[in-house]
Order: structure tokens, then C-alpha cells, then sequence
DNA sequence: CAGAAAACCAACTAAAACGATAGGAATTAA
DNA sequence: TTAATTCCTATCGTTTTAGTTGGTTTTCTG
């Protein structure tokens, strides 16, 4: 039950890149070196955040990566759901094109699988990343030494 | 952020004890068979729910296994807990041992995966084998053909 | 007492997923 | 023009998953 690198690093990208919103593009290798990431492999999971349209992209020298939309507007879910897909710890109760399951309607496992998935889904639809900055901040004017995000 | 098989077909055996709660030991086979999941993979799963006191078996010709406790006292966090491990979606947060992060204090990615972990604690702690049955027999009673346990 | 039913146990294995790495092509600012 | 940077495809070693194989031991029943 947990969660690959996948959503880890990716969340971990984005709030970066949160923490960063407004400053024009910020290019990978500076995220994967403050974040301690492989540059390539983040590379994969921003491609993937790319297209799922959380991202965009400037292209050549100075370019890099930015939200595409503002921190308040992107959730935890949206980012978990593009880099892990549908949220549902069974197939059989995913979000999105769950797998039939022939013993379909009377199964009462399927309602346990929900109310978890339910709950899970829950928790990460009401985090924003601009909740998380706004956290950071909170934490920065309280401490001395800080460091922003890990 | 998937369940493995351990954790499904585990609950899945343990809802078949709870349903059959009460009438002597039940041989794996005939669990295995209902649920259609191979004999011997079930045997490995249903050793660590012995292990961790959630079964009891007896020994020889017409042995099997049974709950170790009443349907109401065993929830779904104890079969996953037993089969899965502790739970968290991340190392840093599992509710036992959770894996020390160099960065620690002031990771605001650590809040966020608490407040998931604790979202997911309180759903499957909050269901019992016993709601499990109480459902099944409600579904039986509004309906003709029904099938208990899937 | 023999035989069958069943739990118990250890080792092996094929396939998939994971977590990258390698190597380069295309784009663009300075 | 060159350096910085995104974009793209392929490969790869390791670990985990989901079993399978082949037994041994215990105990009930006829």
C-alpha cells in the first residue's frame, strides 16, 4: 500500500515549483539538485505532469518548467492521479474505468474497498499546493534556519 | 497505490471466516475454493494472520481454521496492518517505524502524507468483520438469489 | 491400525514493476 | 555559434509479486 517514487518525487517537484510560482521558468536540474532527484528520471515524471497539463514548459537555454496553473488551483489529488492514475487501493473500485468484476453488485467487499478509497480521495482533493506553501510560510516566520522544501 | 493480492484475497479469507464464525474449523480448501484463490498462496497469507493472532487452526482430518476472535472485534486495519504492514502511503510516515528523514522536522510533504495515512487509519479501523456480516445479511434479506462472500 | 484429510513448512520461479541510466535530437536565449 | 535546456526512446539491474512444487506432521475416522 504505498505510493513508488513516482508520487513522491513528483509532488516533490511541484510544490518546488509551487514554492517558485511567479518566477518565471525554473529549469529541472536545479528542482532534481535542491530536491536530491535524479535530473533524468524527474525528467520522466515532469514529462508525464507535462502532458497531464499541471506543467508547462519553455523550451531552449533559460527555459524550464511551470505550473500551469496557479498553487491554489492544484491539488494533491491532481498530481497523484496523473503520476499513480485513478485513485482506488482495488481495481475494482478505481475513480476512473474500474475492472468489472463478475460477482459485481452484491459484493460487500467492494463497499470496504470504497469507503477507503472515498476517504483517501478525500484527504488529497482538499490539499492545495498553495496550502502547502502557505504552510511554509507559516513555518519560515516562526524558525531561523529553514529550509523550504523537501 | 495499489493493494497486493495479500491484502485482498487475505480480507477475503478472513470475511470467510467471519460468515462461517462459529461452526468449527473450516479447511482452507473449502475457502479456497469458494473464493477462488489458489490453496497453497492462501496457506502462506493465512500463516501470517495465524502469526499475528488474528486465526487458529487445528491439525488434522477435519481441522481448518477459524477467527481467533469474534467478527466484531477483528477490523479491516487488522487484516491489512497483518498482511500489508504498517500502514502509510510513505516510509517517513508508517505508523510503526517509520523510516528516519534527514530533513525531518520541517517537511511540509510529511504533513501531507499524514493527513493521508490518518484518513485511510480511520476508514479500515473503523470497519469490523462483524458491519462485513451485518451487510451481507442485510443484502440476503432484501434479495432472492444472493451470494455471500465475493 | 491404515488411510485420508488437513495443517505446516521451505524452497524455487516466472513475470511484472520499479527506479533508474544512457545517449542523443531539437529548441532557443545570449 | 554555443551553451543551456527540453524532449524522446531505449535499455537495464533489482526487487516484489504471485504464485508453484514437493514435501512433513498431525489427527480424525472406519
Amino acid at each position: 500500500m504505498k505510493l513508488s517514487t513516482k508520487g513522491r518525487y513528483g509532488l516533490t517537484a511541484m510544490f518546488d515549483l509551487a514554492i517558485n510560482y511567479g518566477r518565471g521558468p525554473i529549469p529541472l536540474k536545479s528542482i532534481a539538485d535542491r530536491q536530491n532527484i535524479s535530473e533524468h528520471y524527474l525528467e520522466q515524471l515532469i514529462m508525464i505532469l507535462r502532458k497531464a497539463g499541471l506543467v508547462k514548459s519553455v523550451r531552449g537555454a533559460q527555459g524550464g518548467y511551470m505550473l500551469a496553473k496557479k498553487p491554489s488551483e492544484i491539488t494533491v489529488g491532481d498530481v497523484l492521479r496523473a503520476l499513480e492514475g485513478p485513485i482506488g487501493l482495488v481495481d475494482c473500485v478505481l475513480e476512473q474505468d474500474p475492472v468489472e468484476c463478475d460477482k459485481a453488485e452484491n459484493c460487500i467487499m467492494r463497499l470496504v474497498w470504497e469507503k477507503i478509497r472515498d476517504s483517501i480521495i478525500q484527504a488529497v482533493d482538499s490539499i492545495t499546493l498553495q496550502d502547502m506553501c502557505d504552510e511554509a510560510e507559516k513555518r519560515k516566520a516562526s524558525q531561523e534556519s529553514y529550509m523550504y522544501y523537501i
